[in-house]
RNA sequence: GCCCGGAUGGUGGAACUGGUAGACACAAGGGACUUAAAAUCCCUCGGCCGUAAGGCUGUGCGGGUUCGACUCCCGCUCCGGGCACCA
């Protein structure tokens, strides 16, 4: 289908005005009501696709409608410029990785702008910007400073091809991602950043921050994996040292019949020399083991008996302790008591090993028989067989003994979470230097801050086997300590690519700013930013670094806020053919072919109209030419009667049926769509509203009995402003039609009028015992008691109501009757 | 396994706080205009019965509450997402 207007040469005009009138420019104005409205930035990986279309429209019409209800709106965008991406590519096409970051994100503007968003683009930034990572590097040191920083030996992905550390992500079935060979556990030394000294405020936030999707909140949660419990001090045999461990169901002490170790526990190195060979040799099993098997794949639970034994504190048995796979060092303390009883992996490890099991706790309901148990128990009841514990319901008996553990001295409340401190270091070139030194005389020494940035060099050879060039460029780590000036090495890892992301919407308040990472005049005015939208991929990662990074900025000083994100909208997927868009599917809609042939407008409204934004939307060729119809018509109609319009003035006097039936359509459309973009950002409903009122305006145009131009003229002017944010283009010309010399997109939003919008005649709907019979029209005056006798002496009520008594009229004023009859 | 979502015509999706189920579109079918096509315009469009008027039925399944349930409650099924030996 070819394009029904001229939308080529429409497009760009209106895009040029906007960039000549600068209307898009954001000034922090003291005295105005701000609003920060920020699209998570897209990584430049070439060209943009229907997700970024899809997620930055749904910004451009928040930022456009705020614009119009008065606000001061700041609407930014960026590249999020560093990743590995670039580094591949870059040895693919023997390019650089900056050339061809900085070719991709010139495309990508281009593609953006021509889909007229309204960005403020003097704020552009680009993360691979020695201008923004040098701040970047700043907060780093500082944090080294507070000790929020620092660096430990570690296991990590290992690709030995690659020559680098994977990320998670980048490990698929435990092979890496680009050569297809196993990735190895791999022990080294990195960089992390103490995220879990904020762990308490960033889980206590979760419950305030009532602008975020709950799944979002629950997702940060359960990452979180707070457990509340105790940690208990059991005496090993032969030993001065305890074996620690740590339990959520300290109530269940009495009924624990053996320990599990994780197989790299240190204790296990004191096991006699007579297991000593087996136990090693299950540890080095175990760790293959793990490497070979699927993540989602859960292990039969095996262990081996390292002939060690532990005393339970409680009741003085003597306890074996195994090594056991399905124990994790890095949880917890590496050691669990087993309670098989009562816990479903231990009852599984008892029953494989012959362990004896023992009920410390029965239901409320039915007695447990160890012999007869099939599983644990793993529910609430009484103590049993638990000393002077017994009879204590289980709650009531987690805190006694564990406050009889604190009194003994072998025991304490514990606190454990799942989450873990954030490793950033990245054996890659292409990312922002972790500003330190390693000296052999002073260890790790931050290098100082006058010196920043440590600059990425830009003349390096690409290796193809994908070895970052900085590990082997002398230029760049020969260097001498900052503290005693003593030969030192430059340290050649750089940071993750999602601490760029922490910070940057801190940086678009003033990206120029030259004399720290945050202008403070400027975020105190705009931050924290008011709505944030992107895809639900980041719930955790980028959304939980992002929570972190504002209050470790909050604690260095540079920022004022505790969280970056007042709300929170996560949108969905757009699928075809009901499959997520892939090339290896063939399923990819390209947006710059959709654009070239409908015009960005179209694109727009048909992103908008299809699905709400939370819920995945499904791409439709046609549907997308039927969004392009309906815009098509309004123009053809507008156009058509251009100069009636144009001339049109106020109001007449006395206003035809027809002139009062459009308006009514049209004060109810401005209010159904003001609610609509207020409550949820359902846009396709409210588009659908405009079509409504469209269908009735035309509709009425054409009929004998036209309304008067004014009215009419009254009715395109809001339509071009109920669509002003979506379809920012078309609804500039039309208004430039109608004789306005200023913009669309600096007007103000529609007032509704009540009393043009109010109803002239009700439908009532009359039922018969909830059964739809009839249909009334009354004025909306009409008392209740006259619209029950109406109902009452309807025709087709009578029908349905002859012979039978009349139990009872339920009047719903203003929706219905209902007649309740036996 | 645990935690979130979701299920409505051929399709995408509407339905306020329990009050006309299917708005608005797309597709399909029929018609008008045209030499023809495209574009445009008009009509039909959940299912069953009926010439019609109208009736019955219908929001994943089974119960329940209510004058009235897509909406609330209980019990399932299926689909999607997240987490997963987390002690």
């Amino acid at each position: 289908m070819a394009p029904l207007y001229d939308v080529e040469t429409i497009e760009r005009k209106w895009q040029e005005r906007w960039r000549q009138a600068d209307c898009f420019r954001a000034v922090a104005q003291a005295d105005r009501p701000k609003y920060y409205l920020l699209e998570m930035f897209p990584y430049p990986s070439g060209r943009i696709h229907m997700g970024h279309v899809r997620n930055y429209t749904i910004g451009d019409v928040m930022a456009r409608y705020k614009r119009m209800r008065g606000y001061n709106v700041l609407h930014p965008m960026g590249w999020d410029a560093f990743g590995l991406p670039a580094e591949n590519a870059a040895i693919k096409h023997s390019t650089h990785p900056a050339a061809w970051t900085y070719d991709n994100i010139a495309y990508m503007k281009r593609q953006l702008q021509r889909l007229g968003f309204s960005y403020d683009w003097r704020r552009e930034l680009a993360t691979c910007d020695p201008d923004y990572y040098r701040w970047e590097q700043l907060v780093f040191l500082r944090m080294f400073e507070k000790g929020l920083v620092y660096q430990k030996e570690t296991t990590v992905n290992w690709c030995e091809k690659c020559q680098t550390v994977l990320a998670n992500e980048q490990v698929i079935e435990g092979t890496c991602w680009r050569c297809d060979r196993p990735v190895v556990a791999r022990k080294m030394n990195g960089w992390f950043f103490r995220i879990t000294a904020y762990v308490e405020e960033l889980l206590a936030g979760c419950d305030r921050l009532k602008g975020w999707p709950e799944k979002v909140l629950t997702m940060q949660r359960n990452w979180i994996g707070k457990s509340v419990g105790a940690e208990i001090r059991f005496a090993v045999e032969g030993s001065d040292e305890p074996l620690t461990i740590f339990t959520t169901r300290p109530d269940t002490i009495f009924g624990a019949t053996f320990m599990s170790v994780a197989p790299e526990h240190p204790i296990l190195d004191r096991a006699p020399a007579e297991r000593l060979d087996e136990v090693r040799r299950f540890a080095a099993e175990t760790r293959d083991e793990r490497q070979r098997a699927k993540p989602e794949e859960e292990l039969p639970k095996r262990g081996v008996f390292s002939g060690l034994f532990a005393i339970n504190p409680f009741t003085g048995d003597r306890l074996p302790i195994f090594a056991a796979n399905f124990v994790l060092m890095e949880y917890g303390t590496g050691a669990v008591m087993a309670v098989p009883a009562h816990d479903q992996r231990d009852f599984e490890f008892a029953r494989a090993y012959d362990l004896p099991v023992k009920v410390v706790i029965q239901p409320a309901e039915g007695r447990l028989e160890p012999a007869a148990m099939t599983e644990a128990y793993e529910g609430p009841g009484v103590l049993v067989d638990s000393g002077a514990f017994s009879g204590m319901a289980s709650e009531e008996a987690k805190k006694a003994i564990t406050r009889y553990a604190e009194e003994q001295g072998f025991g304490r409340a514990q606190v454990t979470y799942r989450l873990r401190d954030w490793g950033i270091s990245r054996q890659r070139y292409w990312g922002a230097p972790i500003p330190i030194v390693h000296c052999p005389n002073c260890g790790a020494v931050g290098v100082p801050e006058e010196d920043l940035p440590v600059r990425l060099p830009t003349d390096v050879q690409m290796d193809p086997s994908g070895k970052s060039p900085l590990h082997s460029l002398k230029a760049f780590y020969q260097t001498v300590c900052p503290r005693c000036g003593a030969a030192a090495r430059r340290e050649t890892d750089t940071m993750d690519t999602f601490v760029e992301s922490s910070w940057y919407f801190a940086r678009y308040t003033d990206p120029a700013y030259d004399q720290g990472p945050v202008n403070p005049e400027e975020a105190a005015y705009w931050l924290p930013v008011d709505q944030y939208i992107g895809g639900v991929e980041h719930a955790i990662l980028h959304l939980l670094y992002a929570r972190f990074f504002t209050k470790v900025l909050r604690d260095l000083g540079l920022l004022s806020i505790d969280e970056p994100f007042t709300n929170l909208l996560t949108q969905g997927m757009v699928l075809k053919d009901g499959a997520k868009m892939s090339k290896s599917k063939g399923n990819v809609v390209d947006p710059d072919e959709m654009v070239q042939r409908y015009g960005a407008d179209t694109v727009r409204l048909f992103s908008l109209f299809a699905a709400p934004p939370e819920r995945d939307l499904e791409w439709n060729n046609e549907g997308v030419a039927g969004a392009h119809r309906f815009l098509a018509r309004l123009y053809t109609f507008v156009t058509e009667q251009q100069d009636r319009l144009a001339a049109a003035r106020s109001l007449p006097e006395r206003l035809t049926a027809a002139d009062r039936q459009l308006r009514r359509k049209l004060h109810q459309t401005i209010r159904k769509v003001t609610a609509d973009m207020e409550a949820d950002f359902h846009f396709n409903t409210a588009i659908s509203a405009v079509m409504e009122l469209c269908n009735t305006m035309t509709g009425l145009a054409a009929s004998d009995t036209p309304p008067s131009a004014a009215v009419l003229r009254e009715a395109v002017e809001a339509i071009l402003l109920l669509l002003a944010p979506m379809t920012p283009h078309l609804c500039e010309e039309l208004w430039q039609a109608l004789g306005h010399t200023t913009l669309i997109a600096e007007a103000s939003w529609p007032a509704f009028d009540p009393e043009a919008a109010r109803e002239e005649e009700l439908t009532i709907v009359v039922q018969v015992n909830g059964k739809l019979r009839s249909r009334i029209q009354i004025s909306p005056d009409t008392s209740a008691q006259e619209v029950e006798r109406m109902a009452l002496a309807d025709d087709k009520i009578q029908k349905f109501t002859a012979g039978k008594t009349v139990r009872k009229v339920i009047v719903v004023p203003g929706k219905l009757v209902n007649v309740v009859v036996s």
